[in-house]
RNA sequence: GCGUCCGUAGCUCAAUGGAUAGAGCGAUGGACUUCGAAUCCACAGGUUGGAGGUUCGAAUCCUCUCGGACGCACCA
């Protein structure tokens, strides 16, 4: 058998699946006008049921108006001669289960030994130019630990879609317009005046936390006391920029790479919101009222009309926020995912009511919402209030679970599932946390080879090794197993899901152990050792290839 | 009041509409003279919040209901 190069196991079987069902057609057993529906090819949850299972027989039944197992039998019967299979067997109500022939198998070994780092990826995306935008959080204050799951997810997600062939663009947009960012300098002239000796109140619903007094003490070495009559907008960018480098330190050591930082204002500065005003009035689908002006976005699946112009004839955030897609569209881009934090979903039919005005295609902006992170120190909730200074840094985080385990643990839940962070929990068991299982069979791999050299043992290559001495269960199941981290990362890709990538590692991972614990990789059989070593070195890719999509390290020692 | 999301083992969470609902943590009992015990093996733990419905088949979809989170601005 020549190496698949092209094609994953699961994606051959569904082909061969959809032949048979042809073939049972043009062999008249089946009518003619039958339409076939999707094949699906599902792993079953249990080794007893085969490598591989399909259900297709269930979803014929209607149609046929024949048992789902009949139908299975018939289905089955025309797979039975294919070279990839080595067993097929009719299970259950009509399902059909897959043993896969051991030297389909061991071509995975061939393909990882060709594609090395790139094994598991495609070219599902064909390039398309994809822009994620996630995170975005106010210039206004440190990442708190809430943030840290948007940033994660953003990051992952970004990374799943390149190794799937999508050109993707990760921006961070910098609300550096508005209220806020007032409030903001008005705060930090306070803190600065009060190092002058002025005791001033901070202002209504402004900063209150302790790094405005850091950033405060700062200006004030810098510039002594030549700041005393600047304005409010002097120290609006004086502190935003500080926090904002506060922000990408805080990213760099959390491994999340941002290739664009996009500002709001640059929106007013190059007049993008004016021309997309213009283009909504043009289009009819504005009006006055009440002396504001408003989109009829309710003619685009909104519950209510929204206002872009303010009585005050300052434009909303509304406003900036069409521009702001409208600049992603105009830079070329053709997928737009947009990444929230779920507080933000009632903004979701707005934007898009406001991009099918524009008549940009609707499945072309896709927007995800992860769930907001709840915090506990054991029982105890902890705020999160940036406003008010209450929280608990990104940073502090990193610093104390680490990197690696803070990621992986934001990654493993799915995203519109609430998270509750118990800090004291996170810490006590930082040394049990599953990423370290997951680092702990790489770094475990790599002193095998480690071992190996000091026995004189070299990996051979895919056409030097008898690959036929893997037979034990275990050996062909993590085979199968490792066939599917293409399947499973453009699963991922498909539904923007990037927790299965840690349910994949965990899966693969356990039965590694299982088998680490049951069998010699090096022994006196050479043959069987070669063969083994070649295996695990397999394995090593396929987990550092997942890791790295995930951001995090492979350890070769722990 | 309206809308979105969630409710699964003691705890934290998995499970394309599929087979006997699974992991980890925690509990209990075992396995290092041998490639790393951050591991493995065994055992226990459930009316998937509740009630109806849809169908070959529901934790998953629909309706109702109970609990929780978050939204419902001419804030960002």
């Amino acid at each position: 058998m020549e190496v698949q190069m092209n094609l994953t196991i699961k994606q051959q079987l569904g082909i061969k699946i959809r032949d048979a069902v042809k073939q049972a057609v043009v062999e008249g057993i089946f009518p003619d006008d039958l339409l076939i529906p999707e094949v699906q090819v599902e792993s079953p949850k249990t080794s007893d049921f085969g490598d591989f299972a399909t259900n297709i027989a269930f979803s014929l039944t209607k149609i046929l108006k024949k048992s789902p197992r009949d139908i299975a039998i018939i289905i089955a019967k025309y797979l039975e001669q294919e070279k990839i299979i080595k067993k097929i067997e009719v299970a259950g109500a009509g399902f059909i289960n897959f043993w896969i022939a051991e030297a389909r198998l061991y071509e995975i070994l061939g393909e990882i030994e060709i594609k090395q780092e790139r094994y598991g990826s495609s070219n599902a995306g064909q390039g398309k130019k994809t822009i994620v935008e996630f995170l975005s959080a106010n210039p206004t204050g440190p990442l708190h630990v809430g943030h840290g799951r948007g940033a994660v997810i953003g990051d992952v997600i970004g990374n799943i879609l390149e190794f799937c062939g999508y050109d993707v663009t990760r921006e961070y947009y910098i609300n550096d317009v508005g209220n806020q960012m007032v409030k903001l300098g008005a705060s930090l002239r306070v803190r600065y005046l009060e190092l002058l000796g002025e005791s001033l109140p901070l202002p209504e619903e402004g900063y209150q936390g302790e790094y405005m007094i850091d950033i405060a003490k700062k200006l004030y070495e810098l510039e002594k006391d030549s700041c005393r009559n600047k304005d409010v907008m002097y120290f609006k960018d004086f502190a935003m920029s500080e926090i904002l480098e506060d922000i990408k330190q805080s990213l760099l050591s959390f491994g999340v790479n941002f290739n664009s930082w996009y500002a709001e204002s640059t929106l007013y500065q190059e007049e993008m919101t004016k021309k997309v005003l213009d283009k909504l009035k043009d289009m009819g689908y504005t009006y006055d009222a009440n002396g504001a002006l408003w989109l009829k976005t309710t003619a685009f699946g909104d519950d209510k009309d929204r206002v872009l112009i303010r009585e005050n004839q300052i434009p909303t955030y509304f406003t900036g926020d069409i521009a702001y897609h409208c600049s992603k569209y105009n830079r070329g881009y053709e997928i737009l995912i947009d990444l929230w934090g779920a507080d933000h979903h009632g903004y979701i039919n707005r934007l898009k009511a406001a991009c099918l005005a524009l008549n940009y295609p609707e499945e072309s902006l896709v927007i995800l919402l992860y769930q907001l992170v709840s915090l506990s120190r054991g029982n105890q909730p902890v705020s999160m209030s940036t406003r008010q200074g209450e929280f608990v840094t990104l940073s502090e985080v990193i610093q104390e679970v680490g990197k690696d385990a803070a990621r992986f643990f934001f990654c493993m839940r799915k995203s519109d599932a609430h998270l509750d962070f118990d800090l004291e929990l996170s810490k006590r068991q930082s040394q049990e946390n599953p990423v370290y299982y997951v680092q702990y069979a790489h770094a475990r791999i790599c002193s095998i080879f480690r071992k190996a050299k000091e026995s004189g043992l070299k990996i051979k290559s895919y056409e030097e090794i008898d690959l036929s001495v893997l037979n034990l269960s275990e050996e062909l199941i993590l085979l199968s197993k490792m066939s599917t981290l293409q399947d499973e990362v453009s699963g991922c890709a498909r539904l923007f899901e990037p927790h299965r990538l840690t349910i994949y590692l965990m899966e693969i991972v356990s039965i590694f152990h299982s088998y680490y614990n049951h069998q010699r990789i090096i022994s006196s059989e050479s043959n069987l050792t070669d063969a083994r070593l070649f295996l695990i070195n397999g394995l090593r890719i396929v987990l550092r290839n997942t890791l790295s999509l995930l951001g995090i390290s492979a350890p070769e020692e722990m």
